[in-house]
DNA sequence: TCAGTTCACTTGCGATTTGCAAGTAGTATT
DNA sequence: AATACTACTTGCAAATCGCAAGTGAACTGA
């Protein structure tokens, strides 16, 4: 039998691991969406701030449901929509999404509240307890505003 | 006179402002080294596993200067060398690459010693001190180890 | 002192990936 | 039945990547 096409990995660091999965510009924000914003659906991701090309969007879908960070569903009421949601590979990415929130607010200009990021710095367990409280019970809390509708 | 060509974000959210910088594959790898194995030099980075294209190397170099969180100057005792070292800014990453490692290690296979990550996950405050201790001394210390040397 | 080597890049180029626009298929709504 | 909505797919030009080869300045040994 022909041998398997395993993606083979160009090194066995835990670093490299997570950068081959999750190093570009677009999967963390699709995976803040889901994690921060309770978005759902692929119309609410293109809705996002950056401005994600539809067609890396589904590519980067494709991907993270492939590396089992998130799950698909149908919509039960609406059948057209597809649900997509993390799963608990997927959750444990928060402290990674966490920092890059910390990093950034601190480093670089951004609309960040300083009040809320020194809270999420003075409390970073408790945030982190709370987004997974959240996830566990298919929660739709919103930690972090997204774009202005006008 | 012509107006300044500020790099301009695709949004105003602290994630998205750290992916702009280290949103690839190689950055946070290069700082991998800088930080946890001490590399210094272009021929350092050149040799870890993942095989990194040299003019990758040089221009993901400078933008990593650029964004100030790699700082260069010649080697006193061979000027033909040019020493990297983190900046404040740049150490300021070490949580975010401690958490990579830490979910490549528990979520991907790799080649992270389980006793070592179950430590850095038990003792991360100990472990972050000491990163940052050895970079104020400017020290030599590797923390995890490279590539074989054959 | 000078040929050979090392170091940090730069250049050229084909292959891949990206970003934008337009199109499509399956629901749902009116 | 016609229109609209949702989640994509397709086409294509432009940008980026990865590999190989080349360059120039600095060091090393004879």
């Amino acid at each position: 039998m022909p041998a398997k096409h395993k993606p083979q990995r160009r090194s066995s660091c835990p670093v490299n691991a997570s950068l081959e999965i999750l190093g570009d510009r677009w999967s963390l924000l699709i995976i803040r969406d889901l994690m921060l914003r309770s978005y759902r659906t692929y119309k609410e991701f293109l809705s996002s701030d950056e401005g994600i090309a539809t067609n890396i969007l589904a590519e980067r879908l494709k991907r993270l449901e492939a590396a089992g960070i998130i799950s698909t569903s149908r919509d039960a009421e609406d059948r057209r929509k597809v649900v997509y949601r993390l799963t608990a590979k997927g959750i444990d990415l928060a402290p990674i999404v966490v920092e890059l929130i910390l990093w950034g607010a601190q480093h670089e200009a951004t609309g960040a509240p300083p009040a809320a990021i020194r809270k999420m710095r003075g409390r970073r367990e408790q945030f982190l307890s709370a987004i997974r409280r959240n996830w566990e019970e298919g929660g739709t809390a919103v930690f972090i505003v997204g774009p202005r509708k006008a």
